[in-house]
DNA sequence: GTCTATAAAGCGATAGAC
DNA sequence: GTCTATCGCTTTATAGAC
């Protein structure tokens, strides 16, 4: 129990800001060590390895941002509500952190045997309430029958792409930072009526 | 005018492959030349540097890329039919290419200026016919009035998002190879219809 | 144009003093 | 725990023979 903030911590936050920014590939020791305020031998002094310490990085930012999911998921409240307070909290997520997205799927990209390490529960999302309870609606017959799983990257599509393709998205908009910002606004109302909207048209099928 | 396949080719095949699947800074100069088998010196000979070899891959992948989104949205058929036809074309695309995504968007992010220098003319998308088509119906109180970019965004992340995201994407639905591959040929069909059916939804406005 | 050999710099990691 | 100095390997890039 440090009650300063420990070289440990220093560490941890720098070379997260580093990496996030730069990849694995593309960080180096020394700006992690520039950044934090000390030199490269500390870094192996507590992490041994460039290697590790990534991994110990890596593996916080996957289950923290698994976590949220999965409490969000298991929420009580019903599926129209989850929909938009699921697409509410993803969009405070990304305007937060405009570089985790990215992050996480480049390195599984390039390095999938990083994804089998983090042995994560993703079992856990798939036997949420907010899955079984989809599932029931459509047994009912009450909304549109499909995989609760498209119904859910739906979400994760509408809001997290974006992020992920900002300069693309901000140069075909022309827009400025705030002309961003309000796009996205736009669509944090926008991606759950739609998927709503869908799902409750029952005229089809 | 060469006839067989010139060094110059092969080398771009072979550091094309690995840029895409390791990165800019992750790839090797090495690599590239076993990959495309001559030797080193040969990619400076033809290419100067590392980074003046990745710009023109990065470019040309950059600007066909480009292209084929403002072929398609110049297309001459109405916007529904157009829609379905944009979501096919990236289903195809995607299937295809499935590192090609996370591979432009990762290098954006990480190398913002690479963006400046490619000097892209996006306005081609603003003033495409399916951009003008959409504000004309909007206008006409056809469809629901939003931002047309809202709409192209929305079958990029529909389409292009999951193979960004596919190995979480894989774990969260316990696939192998061919289910995730059913996943897609289910969103392809879905999307346009979630977003045709939001349009043509005026009982709100 | 193509090769081998090597320079030159970058970088992760360690030794050892304090 | 923290530092400086340095090792040893990797990697980009060049020189020069053919």
């Amino acid at each position: 129990m440090k009650k300063d903030i420990s070289t440990e911590e220093k560490i941890l936050t720098a070379a997260g800001q580093i990496f996030k920014s730069k990849g694995y590939a593309g960080a180096r020791m020394q700006e992690i060590a520039d950044k934090a305020g000390i030199n490269k031998a500390m870094l192996h002094y507590y992490f041994r390895s460039k290697k590790m310490l990534f991994d110990k990085i890596f593996k916080e930012i996957l289950s923290s941002f698994h976590q949220n999911i999965v409490k969000i998921l298991n929420d009580d409240i019903n599926w129209e509500k989850k929909i938009i307070v699921l697409t509410e909290r993803f969009f405070l997520f990304v305007s937060k952190n405009k570089d985790i997205p990215i992050f996480i799927f480049n390195e599984l990209h390039k390095n999938p045997e990083f994804f089998q390490k983090q042995l994560l529960r993703f079992e856990t999302i798939r036997n949420s309430s907010f899955f079984k309870e989809l599932k029931t609606e459509m047994e009912k017959g009450n909304i549109v029958k499909t995989d609760p799983l498209q119904v859910l990257i739906h979400i994760f599509s509408g809001m997290i792409f974006p992020v992920i393709a900002e300069p693309i998205i901000s140069s075909i908009g022309d827009f400025n930072n705030d002309g961003f910002e309000s796009f996205m606004y736009q669509r944090k109302e926008i991606i759950p009526k739609i998927i709503i909207e869908y799902l409750k048209n029952n005229g089809e099928k």
